[in-house]
DNA sequence: GCGAGTTCATTGGTCGGCCAATGAACTCGC
DNA sequence: GCGAGTTCATTGGCCGACCAATGAACTCGC
């Protein structure tokens, strides 16, 4: 039973199974595997990002954040709630424009970068385990196209 | 005036910008794309895979179901409740066995289903916008390598 | 026939994500 | 100086997705 016995018909554009299902499972397992890599440090999938980027720029405003990860606001906002309360970042409101928080890493968060940076780089290392030079070149290149196709989506 | 580098370009290579950082953001995008199309079909992302596989399988058990879509028993068991409720699906004890649950769309959705590979067709080509023959066909293949290597994480 | 184990679905809890709407604070025009 | 508009963060509602635990139903061994 290696092929479909019930293929109508069906695409006109090859098989079933197009680039955007796998992608979407790719996904979903890279995230997976991420957060089950972080999961020792304490973190969840997706605020290792935050933290990423907290290490890196020191003290941000929130709507700043939300646009680098390019995230909702609420979704940062709620985030930001969650990482507070584990002690992992700090708020404060900018005495100079009350409307933003500003958010930075706290000082104890430090210590789990360099967790972070290792969990990133073996999750990297597992997702492109077996691929060669030029693949990766090629699928970094090709993803970085793919990502601005679709970021041209919503201009406005 | 803090000192903020041109933000801009940031994103593009140098720093610790690591291919799951970008397949991330990319599939974010992805999913979001896709949910923006699906809207007037009434579908959520990520419903229509589910639709998809029962339009093809025709009546499943809820088991069969989350294990082809790679999911959580749980998550399917939600969305059934809520496809269920939308009219899309219909659930039903299996008599032989009363503890599965038979699953099939329902008559109505498949009114959907001529939309819903549409929408996916022009998901499809979103993506792939400005991607020549070779360049599809590589990241097919690459992403399908990836998608083995993430896998056999839980093997153990 | 009865108890141990397994399979299956559900529930409850948590998190990431979105949208829409609200309200607080600042900016600008007049 | 005051009202209109904008920016910023938050809230509430919703969905997808996970894990852990529970309970119902079946299977198998004895």
């Amino acid at each position: 039973m290696t092929s479909e016995p019930t293929r109508t018909e069906a695409t006109e554009a090859g098989d079933d199974g197009p680039v955007s299902q796998t992608l979407a499972r790719v996904s979903r397992l890279h995230r997976l595997s991420g957060g089950r890599l972080l999961r020792p440090t304490g973190l969840c999938s997706g605020q290792e990002f935050l933290m990423m980027t907290l290490w890196k720029e020191g003290s941000v405003r929130q709507s700043e954040l939300a646009k680098t990860l390019d995230l909702d606001p609420s979704t940062v906002t709620l985030m930001l709630r969650r990482l507070e309360q584990g002690g992992h970042v700090v708020r404060m409101r900018d005495p100079q424009d009350r409307r933003v928080m500003l958010v930075r890493a706290s000082a104890e968060s430090y210590a789990l970068r360099p967790e972070v940076a290792q969990v990133w780089a073996r999750l990297e290392e597992y997702t492109l385990d077996g691929l060669d030079d030029e693949e990766r070149e090629a699928f970094a290149r090709i993803l970085s196209k793919i990502e601005k196709n679709l970021s041209s989506t919503d201009d406005g």
